[in-house]
DNA sequence: AGATGTTGTTAATCTAGTTTAACCTCCTTT
DNA sequence: AAAGGAGGTTAAACTAGATTAACAACATCT
């Protein structure tokens, strides 16, 4: 089943037994997006925090000239959401959208709060998950303040050289926060002459 | 007791019995610093997740050119610490320095593994806390790609009007990743014509 | 009182990255 | 096969912010 994959995940972090197990998988719902439907639309309460199964989603903020920022990307064994607007229950900041078709396991927010109290290990798990995402986060920041785009490219391409090979350059120009047009000139300096 | 302050902004979060209370008593050390003096070191490994009851501290990073790149400031109830460091105990990244003779509450690795085994519901309460912090992360990064530097300082300014005040501006500068020249011709120019 | 260090300002020159715009290469649809 | 659309490249003109350098205003120390 589907789930194998969530739990496996799971259980390198903490061990469930099998009552807990079940447990879980009452709780989880299995979804399959399309390519191009939206998990999470700004403006909207973000409903799910979704493990992706299979398939590629992009996070993105749309600022008030209407340009996009990408947030972050996520593909298998990532998570998703905009955790501000999950957490809190209000209108969300950033929207999730399918860039291929997507099978997610979804918790809500009452399920998971009531899988919290059932199954208190699991605020263990969710802390080291987030810890981790916390700080890969600052270490984005900083490498942001402190390399050009040409050394954040490169770095982009070793960490994440899967993601690379699947998503559009100019999803990746976003991330690094330049332009699409710039990334193609850095690009081809790095294969040519760096 | 300094650790009052502690206890009470756990208590925000979750709810301490007078035994639990003790524990958490037993395993914190309450520390003061000098200004000037490190908490954590680059290169060393973060023996402390540190609770801020008095003073002020920044986290920077220093590139291979020498730069200073400011990651977060912390001051009265904010935690600081290298969390990555920390978690992993590997060599820190970060340095976190001391602004004012700062008065912290020390948890060691060890001595919050345990308390994570004795009271469970700390999990919950970093969980929450870290939670937090990331969100507030993403928004930073997002903040530097959508936006001028000017519109950054502005958002600063009220979001954290007691660290501008106290702070010197080229630390400030650092945060928001502009050079103290730059910041501070957008500050004559908020300050006249906008 | 003078010297030295820390913080902040102003101004000229320079550059990493943006903007605008044209064009190219594949796909997919009709 | 023609017509669109999505993704990518190239190049010229432009700008937000960096760099360099000089100086001013305070503290603190001797």
């Amino acid at each position: 089943m589907e789930i194998e994959s969530l739990l496996k995940y799971i259980s390198r972090h903490i061990d469930l037994s099998e009552q807990e197990v079940s447990i879980v998988s009452e709780h989880v719902k299995i979804r399959e997006y399309l390519k191009g439907q939206f998990i999470v639309q700004q403006g909207d309460v973000c409903k799910y925090e979704s493990y992706v199964i299979s398939g590629c989603a992009k996070t993105f903020f749309v600022d008030q000239e209407g340009n996009e920022h990408l947030v972050m990307f996520a593909i298998e064994n990532w998570w998703t959401a905009d955790l501000g607007s999950f957490i809190t229950q209000q209108p969300a900041d950033y929207n999730v959208q399918c860039l291929e078709k997507t099978k997610v396991a979804q918790f809500s927010h009452e399920s998971l709060e009531q899988l919290y109290v059932k199954i208190p290990k699991l605020e263990r798990f969710f802390r080291i998950i987030i810890q981790n995402a916390f700080v890969a986060s600052q270490k984005r920041i900083v490498r942001n303040l402190s390399l050009t785009a040409k050394e954040r490219y490169r770095i982009f391409r070793e960490q994440y050289p899967d993601i690379e090979q699947r998503v559009p350059q100019y999803l990746i120009a976003s991330y690094l926060g330049i332009t699409k047009q710039f990334l193609s000139k850095v690009r081809a300096e790095l294969l040519t002459g760096n």
